[in-house]
DNA sequence: AAGCCGGGGTG
DNA sequence: CACCCAGGCTT
């Protein structure tokens, strides 16, 4: 009859400070580019897998300034690996307006930061929360699925029905004092008790009325997206090797891989021989068969044929510059590639054009 | 409302 | 292999 003696938040936060995550990098210290800069970095992705890059990115572009003044290569070099390429692009967009709108320092207002590119509602809020001491509820994953779980939210969080419901009930769960740390509490709890799989709920400190667990529902919340099959795209690719190194091209900013370099691509491989002939008469198609790519995207499947061809010394023809470059494992770049380019290339015999070994 | 945009961890 | 993750943008 009688509720738990503590308020949701309160209990969260007392248990955040026995338990709670304190030694992320962000946190020491914890200014508002470098929050900002972790929160972009953990859209979609794992701490585990930001905290590297986070230090990278932050020592070679220690402020808004600096990010401001970079080439925007560079920065996609700082990323790649990452995904969601657009995120960076993004990045040094909003650097650029931060500086020219906002006198080089983040602003502490709702609008004005959902206003810049890359950053939406719960991103915004999170920036406000941690880095401005602001009252402000967030939405990621783990808030999603503490939620859907304690307050046994029916529904796939991601239909828009069953996520405004979701902010509500965020809303009413934040309490007014230490924003920062109960931000950071909640997160905490979703990432590493109120997990996915096995949730360890003898551990949790909010329980008592937690409506999943009541209703013997929390493996069964938050409920999945619906299945949908991936299509698979069929994809052609030229290998162009010479002895200085494998030529790669800068792909448009726009769609897959954007402003990353890469194979050059075509739909079918005539066309590719096609597009080799015609920069490198010299070229000659290496006998072996075509090598293959598979990689899995969110939406699709892609299925790359990498046909390979062989320039002799001194036929490059093209010099490095707008968009192109000739790259060889192990070597220094200044420029993005796509990860699974990246290993192919770095995969014995594949980058090498065969004449020292 | 649905699609687009990466890569890796995990069962 | 399928699903998910410190989401946001575009259509």
């Amino acid at each position: 009859m009688a509720g738990p003696a503590l308020l949701f938040g309160e209990r969260l936060l007392a248990w955040f400070d026995n338990y709670g995550r304190h030694d992320l990098p962000w946190q020491h210290p914890r200014s508002a580019y470098r929050v900002w800069i972790s929160e972009i970095m953990l859209q979609q992705t794992r701490v585990d897998t930001v905290i590297p890059y986070f230090r990278a990115f932050i020592e070679r572009f220690p402020d808004v300034s600096a990010l401001a003044r970079a080439e925007a290569d560079e920065v996609l070099h700082h990323w790649a690996g990452l995904g969601y390429y657009a995120r960076a692009r993004n990045l040094q967009r909003a650097a650029r307006i931060i500086v020219e709108r906002h006198g080089g320092v983040l602003p502490c207002e709702h609008a004005a930061l959902e206003s810049l590119p890359g950053i939406g509602r719960s991103t915004a809020a999170a920036i406000l929360a941690q880095a401005c001491g602001q009252r402000a509820p967030i939405l990621d994953g783990n808030v999603r699925r503490v939620l859907a779980r304690h307050a046994a939210v029916e529904g796939w969080p991601g239909a828009p029905r069953v996520q405004a419901r979701l902010w509500e009930i965020a809303d009413l769960r934040m309490p007014d004092l230490r924003p920062a740390d109960y931000t950071q509490a909640i997160m905490d709890l979703g990432a590493t008790v109120c997990t996915r799989h096995a949730p360890a709920c003898d551990r949790c400190p909010v329980t008592d009325d937690c409506a999943a667990l009541v209703q013997g529902r929390v493996a069964d919340l938050p409920m999945p997206r619906p299945s949908k099959a991936l299509p698979v795209r069929t994809r052609w690719a030229g290998l162009v090797r010479s002895p200085d190194g494998t030529y790669l091209e800068r792909r448009p900013s726009s769609g897959i891989w954007g402003g990353l370099y890469s194979l050059p691509e075509a739909d079918d491989p005539d066309a590719v021989r096609a597009w080799v002939s015609c920069r490198w008469s010299q070229a000659r198609e290496a006998i072996p068969s075509p090598a293959r790519i598979g990689h899995s995207f969110s939406h699709y499947r892609l299925d790359l044929h990498v046909l390979r061809f062989d320039l002799p010394a001194g036929a490059c023809g093209i010099m490095e510059g707008e968009g192109a470059i000739w790259y060889k494992p192990g070597l220094a770049i200044r420029v993005g590639l796509p990860a699974p380019i990246e290993r192919f290339l770095n995969d014995r015999g594949n980058s090498d054009d065969g004449t020292n070994g």
